[in-house]
DNA sequence: TTGAAAGCGTTACCAC
DNA sequence: GTGGTAACGCTTTCAA
């Protein structure tokens, strides 16, 4: 018996429908994958093998291809567990762009506990499942992890990181300069920038920030002012009374010659602001101008706090198109992309006044 | 030549162990397999196994094996690319409870068109790729889909999507009756059902909370107030003279006998409730308490909006576990399940005042 | 304990 | 134009 079956239905192949037309498997194949032409086989014939295919519900095995071509259609985005940064754009960009070449993404997450023990790989990773790996900035992805990563010979892209090579990540460099340049432009002077402390080791983003804005800072020959909320409230009961909120507040009351205008690292510390200055009747923005980064315009949000935007859409396609080029030609470092920050206007940005 | 090679290195295959040992292929997938004691292999043996394939980096082919056991590993996750529904405690459950039974998860975003177009069936359904679907909330699916993905005789659960048979979503009725029941509980009489105007065919979501609201109120004979607010501003411009607010606000103003007590949809009506309220100088909860439908107690708002939770993340498990069931037991319809709404409680309500 | 061999569904090369 | 056939890497049954 030639045929398997599933679910007591018969299991359809290739060779069924050779068997079905009376032609040979070989013919079947060439007229399946579009080599009909190229073997001038005949239009009848041609004909003959897809209305088959149609009617019996014919399904080619994508496991069978894989085993032959040795591709498997799939690239693997591995995150840590904890710690995933995983917006719907960047998810978006990244199967789109895929989508686009025939391939899929499939998901990996990593337990945190399995970084550390340089002994144990996730089971992705011993298995030969996937043509590329896409590592999704792993806070402090730990040596002995990489090295591991090499020895697959598995073509990798690293996402969100600020590695020189093979790596795609938002410019955020530039994007805090952007930021800083725009409220100076404005006619700002007196600018803070507002970031969070953090358990773990600092992202490259928390730092190119505020370096940006730094700079952006020094060259117009103004006072650099930061400031850093605690950390984002772990439990439920610390949220209750937010001191990340009474933080800012007391800042904002306290500190002589106020910022006019507040540099926010992300959502959570730009949320932050909008409250203190809520509960100090602080006006926004005619009192207190107010950019902060983040992935899109938030509308849910009700104010449209002007955002400078990393763009991870594009980041995730570019994750792709850079993997692709390292599936195509693997061995070689393709030095990294950055993804440049747009602005976009929202209305918590003013001049000035007074 | 045995050995097939990639990016210049041999490619290592059990094979390659089986020639580097001096042993038989059989021997070392017994080995590789845990089948060893089973077969009686010796210790000895066992070792040199384990050690060839350790040294030389050998990686089973999930391919190769997925082609013999006629299992992937894997499920897709099918949603329509305009309205994913994708809360990131989903996507955890999901990778979860699948990586738990040694699945992956592979996303296939499917463009909406193909969904109207009866003739087309998006690749990885004309494919033989996935052990199974999981398809995701699919805004008003159309009859003609359904059918063709039964025609496959591939396992499929539905999420979030109220059908009597193999779905999955939450409890959303008696979701809605909690919330009503909580308010009242505490002492309010005048409860708002607050929703939204949609420009596609109604969720069940948004028919279930809103009639255990209505159940709740009426067994508490008390009257139902119900608003809806305008559609989510889909563009920027509208966003900046936010629509939802206004009418929220003109509502709350203008209302006889003003609730209370609000019942929000999801988070965007909240979140419209809680600027309005600012706008009107009404404290939260002392004049209004606020009460939403959301996947998770939001942090970052710096307010605790009490929240009934519809647990996504067991969602995901549930769903996963419904899967793996049908994969088991092909051909049966499963009741499907429901998912418990979970009370988790802020800072957002109170008994009334006055 | 170990080895030989068949087969999973596809592809692709090479005769006819 | 068409039809054998080997190969991809793995699993499993059956002999030895």
């Amino acid at each position: 018996m030639t045929e398997g079956t599933y679910r007591g239905k018969p299991r359809v192949t290739a060779a069924s429908i050779a068997v079905h037309t009376g032609l040979s498997r070989a013919t079947v194949t060439h007229v399946l994958n579009g080599h009909a032409d190229e073997q001038r086989i005949r239009r009848e014939t041609q004909q003959k093998v897809l209305e088959a295919a149609r009617l019996l519900g014919y399904r080619p095995n994508a496991s069978a291809r894989a085993l032959h071509t040795g591709k498997t259609g799939t690239a693997a985005l591995i995150q840590s567990l904890s710690a995933a940064y995983l917006p719907e754009r960047l998810l978006l960009g990244l199967t789109e762009a895929l989508s686009e070449n025939n391939m899929y993404l499939t998901l990996a997450e990593v337990p945190d506990a399995v970084l550390d023990d340089r002994s144990y790989l996730p089971k992705i990773l011993r298995e030969h499942t996937v043509d590329g790996l896409i590592i999704n900035r792993i806070v402090d992805i730990p040596d002995s992890f990489i090295e591991e990563v090499n020895r697959l010979n598995t073509p990798v892209t690293f996402l969100n990181v600020n590695r020189p090579w093979d790596a795609v990540y938002p410019d955020d460099f530039n994007g805090g300069r952007m930021a800083a340049n725009y409220l100076i432009g404005l006619g700002h002077t007196r600018i803070l920038y507002l970031g969070s402390y953090v358990n773990c080791p600092l992202h490259y983003s928390q730092i190119d920030r505020r370096d940006g804005y730094r700079e952006a800072m020094f060259q117009a020959g103004l006072q650099q002012r930061e400031l850093l909320l605690p950390a984002d409230p772990p439990t439920h009961i610390e949220a209750l009374n937010d001191k990340r909120v009474q933080v800012m507040r007391t800042y904002l009351e306290n500190t002589p010659y106020r910022p006019t205008a507040i540099v926010a690292y992300e959502l959570a510390e730009a949320l932050a602001v909008l409250h203190a200055a809520h509960q100090l009747q602080l006006r926004i923005p005619q009192d207190l101008s107010l950019a902060m980064f983040h992935h899109h315009m938030d509308f849910r949000l009700c104010v449209p706090v002007t955002t400078f935007c990393n763009g991870m859409h594009i980041v995730g396609r570019e994750a792709v198109s850079l993997l692709l080029q390292k599936i195509d030609t693997p061995g070689v470092l393709v030095p990294s992309r950055m993804v440049p920050i747009e602005l976009i206007e929202g209305a918590t940005c003013s001049p000035p006044t007074g």
